[in-house]
Parts: structure tokens; C-alpha cells; sequence
RNA sequence: GGGCGAUUAGCUCAGUUGGUAGAGCAGCGCAUUUACACUGCGAAGGUCGGGGGUUCAAAUCCCUCAUCGCCCACCA
């Protein structure tokens, strides 16, 4: 199946050129070889690389999800990643990328649902065991086709250390975060109002919930006294407060906390007058009836004035007995209707108002309403981890390639809420605790020693949620390097970069720098680089729905790796979305082929040289003399330095604009009349060299596979090739 | 309700300390025994969203307006 005469030995070509310049440059075949001939080298690995590597440069890998393909954001993440690391590996450092993968709770078991409706089931009717055991295996089996994919785009990273999230030691480092937690009263476990999804059956933190604006009716109800509006008419049963400002002139003959009996829903009720701040006097009357149990602002008020809660729907959506037997069991969707129909039959209701806009919660993955519900959860405190990660901020232990993201960062952390960390699902870390049966009493309990409450003596049973992915993946740093005893933690902690997407800023990155200095007591990295989204053709989102979404395995297929990777860095500014369009990558194909020509054209009239030595001493006096070659110099100190400041974008379009525009069109064109001087051919050879080098990191293959055919002396692998000075 | 980003060639986007506007694609013209048709070369194309200001000089700094997009926020 291979084209043997183009994969070995074809290094010496005293007869002429390489027989393989002969036809274009074929990436398919390239590829594969050359990344091979890398692993097999073994100098992804740092504890491989030559003597001269001695400073640690570390790039932990944003894991991705083991639950299905990659993405084009997955083909930029692992360029930009991969960019930085050869580049620093050839300037001499010894770098570790630390690959990883994700069983990404949450996200995958909504894969992995999705799958069983399709096939008629529902995770609800089966053994959890079962369940749990099922997901691990289509985990486990898209990890390894995930890690070919993340191979195939060039990525050198080092396989010998990768992680995968459940693993034991990862597991372990967990529960040591939330033991201790627990230990310094940063830990509690309370019944909050959570964000409650009916369909997934688990709650959600705030980031996983997006705010939509949404139209519904108004209603205005008669409510004793009062007039009151609500949009929601089916949590009004257990309504038995209503709020005003204290200051509201219309209802100052009320007095806060007295009691008034009024005609309601279903029958008589005494309701309670609460006078609280919180309440706009401009909107609607000014009065409100309050439902605590699921809402927010509602929950705070009866916190505050110590009010009591009722849970009016249950977990599914449904009317609790509460609602009566006229309305118990019945769906809020369509109880909706008719409680107002009675209400109205009644004489209570006011008024209907349409297309009332107001902002609503959804689910993210399934973007049905949330319903909030009170639970017994786990919480993190955040306030000093956050302050803490502030302080890293402004002593710019942390810093932010893109300004902005600063800005955001230190917004959201000053105004952090406390974290559910407990979801109630399966596949996910279970959390390592005991529930008292008894009085609900939480005890953080690792070897599975508590058998009894410790505040009240009365049964436990175990928790059977799991911490939410994010609280796992926040330890991913140091997790990952076998912290606290391990040498990868003495050696590459603090990590150099966090490179990943900016849509994960406040999920992963704010709660990687919170644990990260929380258990280690130091800013897991130094540097973050956040890119933005990839769009398509014409800056639109990509979404299977809109049938927009590219395959980047198929894309470096047809055009190339190192095209599709060119493609991904021109032009792509830090933290901005980008576009991607087939036309783009099709032009970096043609580099590559532009650049192949060139090096056929070098090859071909350098042969006089025969091997030369890159520590020659006609090269180093040529340098010093050609004009050519002091440009050359310029140019690469030019990108040396784009690179060390993260400006991939003009580091990228220079070497790209020097190969084309400057040596093939200029100094190759110029060479022409004066082949057969000895200088000319060295200059030549020096040029491609050089150029071969600082393009590498941007697209290693075809560079690798021309660096196997230069006449040079005792060459390595262009991977750990000096970098030019 | 706050905050942020964008607005540059027909399209998609670069342009990091202010110094006569750049790339890819599309379109136009020329070139076919050559390193390269998976091509080369050339030309064309922009009052840098509007208005105002600072400056010898502004796409770049400041103010303001407009349109689009994103994020954050417990207003029934």
C-alpha cells in the first residue's frame, strides 16, 4: 500500500534530487510517517529530550470530552497548543504537554441519553451500576478514537503521561480537595434553591443555565387587598405573603407581618404582610405574593424574614397535593391555563397582559425552562478562594494574553456565588459522604468509616450524587502531575500556559486558578491564552441543526495538516471567534506546494555542497557578508519575538510572506544567473534551512519531511533542531 | 439594567508603542518545455461605520452617535 521508494533512506542523493520531489508534496503519506518517526523518537516526552533541554516549559491540554468527534475548536486548540510547544522544545526547553481526557459527567451523559431514546430507553428504568458500567465503555472506546484524532493533527504530546479524569489518582486527589475543604469550613451542605432541569433530573450550577428573553402573559391577580401580577400563575398556591416596600406611601396603612384573611385559589387563606426592600415600588402595583420554594428573589426574602417554604412542584414538573385535588399531579403547563379560568370564574382576576418580556432560565443542553427547587446540596464557599485568585491577578502571577479577559475574570470572581458542586446523576466522581436519614446532616467521609451521625446518632446512608465535572477538572493541574509528592509536580508546577476557549473562562479556567492556589498554594499557570469560537465560512455558529459544522479530520485529509493548521493560526488574534472557510485552507495547501518547489529547486543545485556541516565556516562568514541573509536574520528575530508575545497571527503571515514574496520570489528568482557559485548555493541552502526551522512549529510534517532530505551533517530530527537566533 | 467586542477592498479577516493601508478568496489581464498548472507574474480595487476633538501627522488616542454580536444581572 505505501510507495516504498518515497518513505526510506532517500536521504543521500548524490545522483540528483530526491526522487520524491519529483511528484508533489503528498500530505496523507507525510503525515502518518512522520508521526511516527516523532512518537518513536520519544522526544515528546521530556524526560527523552537531549542534554541542552534543561528549563521546564508546561502546557497542560484542555482534555477533551470522550464522547464523540472532534471539532474544529478541538483542530485549533491542539495548533495553537502544539505551536507553542515545538517552539519552545527547539529554543531548548524541556517541554511537557500533558494530554488528558474528560469523561466529561455531565455533557457525556447527555450524549449518552440521547443514544438510549434513540434506541426506546430511558436511563430512569435502568440499574444504575448497569448504566454507569454502559457509559464507561462508549467513554473509553471514543477516547482512543478521540486520541488518534488529536495524533493525526500533529499534536506532540507527551502519550506516556496521559490522564484520564476518572482514573484512581485523579479520583483520590479529588476527594483529598473536598476533604479538606470540609476541614476548613469551606464546605457545607444546605438547602438552597438550585437550578433544577425536570428533564435531566439534576440540578445545574449557574453556568450551566442560559437566561432567554421569552414572552409570556401577565396576569394581574385580586388578592384581598392587594392586586398582584405574575407570569406564573401555578406556583400561586402556597402563596400566603405578600411584599411591599417599606416605603411605599399606597400601602403604609399595612403593617409588616400583619395578618389578613382573603379569598384565594382554593378557598380562604390568611396571608401575611412583609415589608421588604427588595421590591420595586414602580413595577406593576408595587405588591407581590411570594413563592420561595422556586424563586430566587422570593427564596431570599423569606430568608430574611424567616418565612416559611412549601414546595409547590414536584421534581418532574408536576402539582404537588398542595395545589388541591382539583389540580394535584397535573403538568404546570397545563395547570397554567386553568387556574386562571378559575381564578377568573372567581372574580380574582384583574387583567391579562400579552407578550409580557421577561427573562427566563433554561436548561443549556436542553433549553427547557429550569425550575428552581430547594435541595440539599453540597456548596462551596467562594468567596476567599476568589479573593485569593484576584490577589494572583493583580500581582500578575496570572496574566491574561487578552486584556479583556482580565476584566471579565476579576468581574465574575468579585461577584462569585457560592458552587453546588452535587449533581444527580450517575456518571461523574460519586461523592465520597454520608447523609444522616435522620436529621439531613452532611459527613464527609473518604474511607467509608462513618456508620453513624455525628450530630444527631441517627442512620447514614450514602450520598449518591457526583460532583459536578467541573470541581474535578478544576484540580487538573496539579491532579494530572501526581501532586503533592510526585517529581512531574516538583518539576513542572506552575504549569507555563492555559490555552483554551474562552466560552470556558468562569467554568474551568476561574475554578482552576481558585483550587490550583487553594491546594497548592500557588497560580496553577503563569500565562492565559483564550481563543475564541470557530465559526464558519461567514462568521455563523457552527450547529449540526444548521448543518454548518466541519469535520477537521476531513479537512486535513483533503488539504493537509499543516494547511489546515496555517489556516487556523493567519489571521486568528487572540480571543477573537474566527472563520474558517475551505478557500482558506486550500491556500495554505498551495504553500505547502510552493514550498515543496522551493526545496526541490534548493536541492537540485546545492548537490555540489554535498553534506555540509551547519557549524561551517563559509556558512558563518556568509552570514556576515549577504544582505540576503541579514534580512533573513531580521525575519526571524521579527517572529521570535511574535511569538514569545503570543501573536500567532503575524508570526504566522511573516514566515509564510518571507517564504513566498522574498525567497522564492526574489532571492530564488535573483540566484538563477549565478548557480554555479559555490556562495550563491550556500546561501541557497542556508536560506531553506533556516526557513524549514521557524516554520516547523507552524507546519511540522511537510517541514519534517524536506528536513530529512537536506545534506546535512549529523542532522537530528527537525523536531529538537536548534532554533534560529 | 450593567460590561465588553466588532464596524477596514465584492466576500472573510489582519494591521502591538500614531508616521504615505495588508492577506486569502472571488474578479480582471498576461504567461504554457518549467523549481512550481495543486502554477507564475501583473494590474485593479478602500474618503479604514457617521460626526467631533488632540497632534506636524489618526484605521490607530479621546468624546459622541449608529448598527451588529457576546457576556453578566434574583425585578414579580
Amino acid at each position: 500500500m505505501l510507495n516504498t521508494d518515497n518513505n526510506l533512506n532517500l536521504n543521500q542523493n548524490s545522483n540528483g534530487v530526491n526522487e520524491k520531489f519529483l511528484n508533489p508534496y503528498n500530505p496523507q503519506e507525510t503525515e502518518k510517517k512522520q508521526y511516527q518517526l516523532w512518537e518513536e523518537s520519544g522526544f515528546f516526552n521530556p524526560d527523552n529530550l537531549p542534554e541542552r533541554h534543561k528549563k521546564p516549559f508546561t502546557i497542560i491540554m484542555p482534555p477533551p470530552n470522550a464522547n464523540g468527534s472532534l471539532h474544529a475548536g478541538h483542530a485549533l486548540f491542539v495548533t495553537l497548543e502544539d505551536l507553542m510547544i515545538r517552539y519552545k522544545r527547539m529554543q531548548g526547553f524541556k517541554t511537557l504537554w500533558l494530554p488528558g481526557a474528560d469523561h466529561a459527567g455531565f455533557e457525556t451523559q447527555v450524549v449518552y441519553e440521547k443514544k438510549l431514546e434513540k434506541e426506546g430507553k430511558s436511563r430512569f428504568k435502568m440499574d444504575p451500576k448497569e448504566l454507569y458500567d454502559e457509559i464507561m465503555q462508549f467513554t473509553l472506546h471514543n477516547k482512543s478514537f478521540m486520541e488518534n484524532q488529536v495524533r493525526s493533527l500533529g499534536a506532540s504530546c507527551d502519550w506516556s503521561r496521559e490522564k484520564f479524569t476518572l482514573e484512581p489518582e485523579i479520583v483520590r486527589t479529588v476527594n483529598e480537595t473536598f476533604k479538606k475543604l470540609s476541614a476548613d469550613g469551606l464546605l457545607y451542605r444546605g438547602k438552597r434553591l438550585v437550578n433544577w432541569c425536570s428533564k435531566h433530573q439534576t440540578s445545574l450550577s449557574e453556568l450551566e443555565t442560559e437566561g432567554v428573553e421569552k414572552e409570556d402573559k401577565f396576569y394581574t391577580f385580586q388578592y384581598g387587598p392587594f392586586q398582584i401580577g405574575t407570569t406564573r400563575p401555578e406556583t400561586k398556591f402556597g402563596d400566603k405573603y405578600v411584599v411591599m416596600h417599606p416605603d411605599d406611601e399606597r400601602y403604609k396603612e399595612y403593617e409588616h407581618k400583619q395578618k389578613i384573611d382573603l379569598e384565594w385559589i382554593n378557598g380562604p387563606i390568611t396571608a401575611t404582610i412583609i415589608k421588604d426592600e427588595a421590591v420595586d415600588m414602580e413595577f406593576g402595583t408595587g405588591a407581590m405574593t411570594i413563592t420561595p420554594w422556586h424563586d430566587t428573589a422570593d427564596f431570599e426574602i423569606a430568608q430574611r424574614h424567616n418565612l416559611e417554604y412549601e414546595q409547590i412542584i414536584d421534581f418532574y414538573g408536576k402539582l404537588l397535593p398542595i395545589a388541591g385535588p382539583e389540580f394535584e399531579g397535573k403538568n404546570i403547563t397545563v395547570a397554567r391555563e386553568e387556574i386562571v379560568k378559575k381564578l377568573d370564574k372567581k372574580g380574582l382576576l384583574v387583567k391579562v397582559e400579552e407578550n409580557f418580556n421577561h427573562n427566563v432560565k433554561i436548561c443549556y443542553k436542553c433549553n427547557r425552562p429550569i425550575e428552581p427547587q430547594i435541595k440539599a446540596q453540597w456548596f462551596i464557599k467562594t468567596e476567599s478562594l476568589a479573593q485569593k485568585a484576584l490577589e494572583a491577578v493583580e500581582k500578575g502571577e496570572v496574566k491574561f494574553i487578552t486584556k479583556r479577559h482580565k476584566k471579565i475574570f476579576k468581574h465574575w470572581l468579585e461577584n462569585i456565588h457560592d458552587w453546588n458542586i452535587s449533581r444527580q446523576i450517575i456518571w461523574g466522581i460519586p461523592i465520597p459522604a454520608k447523609i444522616c436519614t435522620k436529621c439531613g446532616e452532611g459527613m464527609v467521609d473518604l474511607d467509608n468509616s462513618i456508620s453513624k451521625c455525628s450530630k444527631c446518632g441517627g442512620e447514614v446512608k450514602e450520598d449518591i450524587d457526583t460532583f459536578d465535572t467541573w470541581f474535578s477538572s478544576g484540580q487538573w493541574p496539579f491532579a494530572t502531575l501526581d501532586f503533592p509528592e510526585g517529581e512531574d509536580f516538583k518539576n513542572f508546577y506552575p504549569t507555563d500556559v492555559m490555552e483554551t476557549g474562552h466560552d470556558i473562562l468562569f467554568f474551568w479556567v476561574a475554578r482552576m486558578v481558585m483550587l490550583g492556589i487553594y491546594r497548592t498554594g500557588k497560580s496553577p499557570f503563569k500565562d492565559i491564552y483564550l481563543h475564541g469560537l470557530v465559526r464558519d465560512a461567514h462568521g455563523k455558529k457552527m450547529s449540526k441543526s444548521k448543518g454548518n459544522v466541519v469535520n477537521p479530520l476531513e479537512l486535513s485529509e483533503k488539504y493537509g495538516t499543516d494547511a489546515l493548521r496555517m489556516s487556523l493560526l493567519v489571521g486568528n488574534t487572540p480571543g477573537n471567534d474566527m472563520n474558517l472557510s475551505e478557500d482558506k485552507i486550500r491556500a495554505y495547501k498551495k504553500f505547502a506546494n510552493k514550498l515543496w518547489n522551493v526545496s526541490r529547486f534548493v536541492l537540485d543545485n546545492t548537490k555540489d555542497l554535498g553534506e555540509i556541516d551547519l557549524n561551517d565556516e563559509r556558512l558563518k562568514s556568509l552570514s556576515r557578508s549577504k544582505i540576503e541573509l541579514q534580512n533573513l536574520q531580521k525575519i526571524t528575530s521579527d517572529i521570535t519575538k511574535d511569538l514569545d508575545n503570543f501573536q500567532f497571527h503575524i508570526a504566522s503571515e511573516k514566515i509564510y510572506h518571507y517564504i513566498w514574496h522574498e525567497f522564492a520570489d526574489k532571492i530564488i528568482e535573483e540566484a538563477k544567473d549565478k548557480l554555479d557559485e559555490i556562495e550563491t548555493q550556500l546561501m541557497l541552502l542556508e536560506i531553506l534551512q533556516t526557513c524549514l526551522k521557524t516554520l516547523h512549529p507552524f507546519m511540522p510534517f511537510i517541514t519534517e519531511e524536506i528536513w530529512e532530505s537536506m545534506p546535512i551533517k549529523n542532522k537530528k530530527l527537525l523536531l529538537i533542531e536548534e532554533w534560529s537566533k
